[in-house]
DNA sequence: TTTCCTTCGGCACACCAATACGCATCTTCC
DNA sequence: GGAAGATGCGTATTGGTGTGCCGAAGGAAA
């Protein structure tokens, strides 16, 4: 699918105000309501647009830790692969993973709300991870950036 | 301000579908409509809720590269540590950055559309950031988790 | 226990937005 | 030049949003 100016201004938006109200949006585009919405929807469609959400205020919750694990399996099998990914995706406390190239095989973040709850996330979640060989944590003192807009260029 | 049993069920919703129509919303928690609204405000308001997106798919949009940058400045001074943050926040293309305790200062990460993008990011945006003395790139091969959900537990 | 007060949910209504549909317009390709 | 496809606009209808008001539940004080 390709995408024209209205499409990138539509996404931009959207991604910058996810609830906004679609005769809004259509204004702020520069189209009529019913041409706008349908774009949108063509953009759900295709998968384009994954989803919508809310996004919370991690230390209004009490979260103020955010921890970085890079890990190392004791292999490189598929199936010690697949289980730990497996076991990753089914933790929700564990916000990113990404498979590595280099150093380590995968590379985490987690978000706690102090020492003692990072504790129990190694205890509970961490640790019972399969087929991990070597973990190493690192501590975030502040985050400077959290961005979930991708850039549209042009 | 303390979240009972509906908050959580709201912001749960949220976190799932951050452009859910109220009247849906208050059904799935079990409260009439306006009550539920009434709620959803005064999460708004404290900035428990602190935006809506729309999420896009990285791959559809053709950004097949994730790049995590480990970064260590020429000095700790204040001065140093701002302008760096500085320069960060202005740059669209990285997606998030943290100060780091540990072995480097900082760590962010960026996403490229191949490997010529990344020189182009790499040379037109990491190049130019203030007192940067190290700079140590890790390619992602694959993410396997992304989540922007924060657990709400109980 | 009674009264007052506060908090919170439900109800109803007025208003406004979303959405489907028909028509007009523009483009592209034979 | 004409037909087909894509895309925009205007409109009518459906349905959701948001507000004002009432009443119920819970707590505090006499």
């Amino acid at each position: 699918m390709k995408l024209d100016r209205l499409d990138k201004k539509i996404l931009d938006t959207l991604q910058a105000d996810g609830r906004i109200a679609n005769a809004d949006l259509a204004e702020k585009v520069g189209l009529s309501a019913s041409a706008c919405l349908r774009r949108m929807r063509a953009l759900e469609e295709v998968g384009i647009i994954d989803k919508y959400v809310a996004l919370l205020n991690q230390k209004k919750l009490g979260r103020h830790m955010d921890v970085f694990v890079e890990i190392s399996l004791t292999g490189q099998s598929k199936e010690t692969l697949e289980n730990f990914e497996r076991a990753v995706a089914r933790s929700g406390e564990i916000m990113e993973c990404f498979l590595m190239a280099g150093d380590a095989d995968y590379i985490l973040r987690l978000s706690a709300r102090d020492p003692i709850d990072f504790e129990r996330i190694h205890r509970d979640h961490l640790a019972q991870l399969p087929g991990v060989l070597r973990m190493k944590s690192s501590f975030a003192i502040r985050p400077i950036v959290r961005r979930t807009a991708i850039p549209l260029e042009d």
